[in-house]
DNA sequence: ACAAAACCAAGCATTTTAGTCAAGTATTTT
DNA sequence: AAAATACTTGACTAAAATGCTTGGTTTTGT
């Protein structure tokens, strides 16, 4: 498990998703203009994300994606897995003789460490995280400036 | 807090120290060799685990590096911080302004996740992974393997 | 038919990672 | 003092990851 910017930018995006389910599918572009990633690297997220049947698609006109579950129902820890694909860093590979024909000491250290963050990522929930103030408080305000001002669209489309 | 494979050889590294503790001071070298990691890659990293005052180093013949500390006051959280250079990976920067003039759905979670993380790893000692039978168990080998084959040592020095 | 959307894939610029190399400086044994 | 040993520093590099761009193709509601 790694903790990376693309785990971070899957989970806002997936975020997002959880905030707006009420209304109906919602396009990457709404996404992207509201979370400020790049269309483009939300449909290459988006494409592991369904393929782990996180989310469901939708085609063509007021179509777009819908968490493929009740928002409790999806871990923090499946999105970052779903898109951060699992490079096996170690020198050892698959196999566990990367060292005199017998496993390194960080074989094990790291397995055992790793699988108790994912674990703990594992007990948060997306549902858990709309919950929280703070989140609340941020979707209010990307709401408020996607009514008030429909130029910033553009303003950011341009830039 | 990320976690890289840096901050994986790092604490691998660490733990070497801490399970030879009692040996004196520990050269690169001697961990380079049993670890499988390059001399000058260590010394980058324990310049940095010097400076955050991980370490005790010793110069001169006899000399090398020494656990600051009892191996239960330094927590996994302390490695990796001390190797990992905070990289503001926000495009926020400094500030939190990196959307519409109010931060984004990002900042606050991410932060709040990454701080549980660094409270997880907090809780783990070098101690406590020494006292794990896996890491018991590769040490053994690792010291088995060190006094049986004294050649190995030149035979790494060259490949 | 047309436009809105998902889907797909190649490729690019930049940054980070994981190291190496080379040339030091400092300490201690002899 | 000399040599051995240890640590420091900084430049450099190959490979990978990041995030984006471009340029499509399907599918589908109107």
């Amino acid at each position: 498990m790694r903790l990376t910017t693309k785990g971070r930018y899957a989970v806002t995006a997936m975020l997002d998703l959880a905030l707006h389910y009420k209304d109906g599918p919602i396009t990457l572009a709404d996404i992207s203009q509201r979370q400020g990633i790049s269309l483009s690297y939300l449909e290459q997220l988006f494409s592991r994300l369904r393929k782990q049947e996180l989310v469901d698609s939708t085609r063509g006109p007021g179509g777009g994606y819908r968490l493929s579950r009740d928002s409790h129902d999806i871990a923090v820890a499946d999105v970052i897995t779903a898109v951060d694909e699992k490079v096996e860093t170690t020198r050892c590979g698959g196999l566990s003789n990367c060292q005199d024909d017998s496993q390194c000491l960080t074989h094990d250290l790291w397995t055992e460490l790793s699988a108790q963050i994912h674990e703990f990522l594992m007990g948060i929930s997306l549902g858990n995280l709309v919950e929280r103030q703070g989140v609340q408080e941020v979707a209010a305000r990307q709401e408020k400036a996607e009514t008030n001002f429909g130029m910033s669209k553009d303003a950011v489309a341009n830039s």
